[in-house]
DNA sequence: GTCTATATCATGATAGAC
DNA sequence: GTCTATCATGATATAGAC
């Protein structure tokens, strides 16, 4: 092998672990204290690289929590279509339509599985995800509406097509509760601790229950189930 | 009347509005831009009085945040007590346990009756406690731990009392879960916007909708009811 | 490509005149 | 009680050495 490749082999490397430790780093500290209150300090130090290596590498901080958004959401956004697509298949096997409750484990069980499977439990991918949805930074938000806008097109779709009997507002309602119970629930910011006289490990917080999936997710169907407001 | 009677009032009235006015713009401010991201000079210019205002009156930004969230949950909790305790009296009246759908209105649908009789409609005062429920910020999150430990803890007794056969943890669960729904219908942080073919004053979110209580309370009980799930 | 050093600015807070 | 002036600090971002 020649040496110029070796080169390059390691530069890229290099490179790509830099990258990755500022990507690790900051995705931790915007969950930990938020977008506004963690600075490029903070990142660069947790992350034992150079102060400018953010801007190096990103632009700019708000380029970097893309960066990180993106890095997670890309993943996310291929299981969520993965996942209600297998749904269809399934029901179109079955000459049947799909089940509202198949299209509810779809979209919301998807990032709790996802996490499951990852190194550290995904405990953290989990608090971004439910975090960033309550994020009140306008370009955050703006980020979110456009990064999540076709699975959830997808997903509303699938929904009104499965509750044929049920106003579309109403659906539309329903999901937004489920949402915000989701997010709430993984999100890791409960400062209403409930939970003392019942065994819970300390600073774990929700999400640290593996019992959680089928918790929330009798909650959630129950929730889309129920009979509908008088008007 | 003597002339120090007048001055005294005048100041003291002068003072009292000076503080609510700093009280009002801070309010507004955090809730649209969250706490980390609001600067004392956004809220002296807001609130049209002098940069050193804010550390004469409160101290410090943090307590002025204490103070923005004690002047609401102050009379939020009375309002929470009273709710429980009139649902209970009229259970005791009738010789019958309080009904979960009784506690889950006291709690859940009080802070949207207080908005709905506040003169703006509200909205600052709702998307405040929906917000505040997901604030990074550590002394936030203590704060109202210990400014809502007491309610908690009351209306947590009084679903345990009333859900007789159901596993406390799991009534804590879902309770979480009623939280996390409605907070986030609440807050005005919704990013994802799956409302585009549905109509809907722009920029008002979802708590624009005076439907929103009896949709919300039709959700959050059929998640209460929900069947239990597999152990 | 990476880091040192620094420019530039906004922040929270305070001292002291009035 | 209110204001002006200012402090020390920490922020993002960049210029330029290596």
């Amino acid at each position: 092998m020649a040496v110029a490749a070796i080169k390059e082999t390691q530069s890229g490397q290099k490179l790509k672990e830099t990258r990755e430790r500022i990507l690790d780093a900051a995705e931790n500290l915007f969950v930990e204290h938020g977008f506004e209150a963690t600075s490029t300090r903070m990142v660069t130090g947790a992350a034992a690289v150079n102060l400018a290596a953010v801007n190096y590498h990103f632009g700019s901080k708000e380029d970097l929590m893309r960066a990180v958004l993106r890095r997670r959401m890309a993943f996310l956004n291929e299981e969520w279509l993965r996942a209600l697509d297998e749904g269809e298949a399934r029901a179109k096997a079955k000459g049947a339509l799909v089940k509202p409750s198949v299209i509810v484990d779809a979209f919301f069980a998807t990032p709790l599985r996802i996490a499951a499977k990852m190194p550290s439990g995904g405990r953290t991918f989990l608090h971004l995800v439910g975090r960033t949805m309550t994020e009140p930074s306008p370009f955050i938000r703006t980020f979110l509406a456009t990064e999540y806008a076709k699975v959830l097109e997808r997903y509303k779709k699938a929904l009104f097509k499965a509750l044929p009997g049920v106003p579309r507002a109403e659906i539309v309602w329903r999901f937004h509760f489920m949402l915000g119970a989701t997010s709430y629930a993984i999100a890791g910011t409960d400062s209403v601790q409930l939970v003392t006289d019942w065994q819970m490990v300390a600073g774990e917080g929700l999400t640290a229950d593996e019992k959680l999936l089928p918790r929330l997710m009798a909650f959630l169907l129950g929730g889309l189930r129920a009979p509908l407001p008088h008007h």
